[in-house]
DNA sequence: AAAATATACCTAAGAATGTTATACATAAGG
DNA sequence: CCTTATGTATAACATTCTTAGGTATATTTT
């Protein structure tokens, strides 16, 4: 995902979130959902989509339900109760660190 | 450093920073430095540190000046003139990270 | 005085994450 | 017909970091 190294270990974080709004995404639409929310700038390459996706459910965090559309295979993911439950985590650790990183960048601003 | 994958990626840039507001700092300074700076959120771990420092220098994005205090070695780190043009580049896309980041986890303040 | 903690550096093995390249398959557009 | 878009997948490699050691001196605690 793009050529900057700071997203890694923002791609779990990332998927979560987005199924928590959404309810539930396919792999090919979370890549377009990203690249049209952050204007281009993030391209989550497949390579990195897809394992990410097949751990977060052998971890028991998503779901997957297998459909045909268009002729075309799709396969829906969704958070299960226990992935719900961490995304929450996720998120405020996400934003400690947010907050955490704005803290280094700008210290003036944490006066 | 820390638990979170979500630091990874970052620590290049942080120490730039430091190095640019400190002038110059010395491994284990710039580890005290950021558990400070974040409550102590963050623990910069020396097998990361180290090897970072190194590929800073070898880039030839740091300069080092080696001191002995208290019979104890130091090694001052500081950027050149390399590494102040791309400490620049960096900042501008942590901050961009950033806010792809907050617009991802809410996306109505991007309205 | 001995032991633990703090200061200060270093590296090697392995884990985790992501890139690049490739593969397969259908649909749509030029 | 060929390229682009849609849709999934994996394998080799690169990068970053954790864990777990190692070396050495100074300070604090027991």
């Amino acid at each position: 995902m793009k050529n900057s190294q700071l997203y890694k270990g923002s791609l779990n974080t990332i998927i979560m979130k987005l199924l928590e709004e959404k309810g539930r995404m396919y792999g090919y639409e979370i890549t377009q959902k990203v690249k049209e929310i952050t204007k281009g700038e993030l391209n989550i390459t497949e390579g990195a989509l897809y394992p990410a996706l097949h751990k977060l459910e052998s971890e028991g965090l998503l779901d997957v339900e297998v459909e045909k559309v268009d002729n075309r295979l799709r396969k829906y993911y969704k958070l299960t109760e226990k992935g719900t439950t961490e995304t929450v985590n996720r998120l405020a650790e996400l934003e400690e660190f947010i907050k955490n990183m704005q803290t280094i960048v700008n210290p003036k601003l944490s006066y």
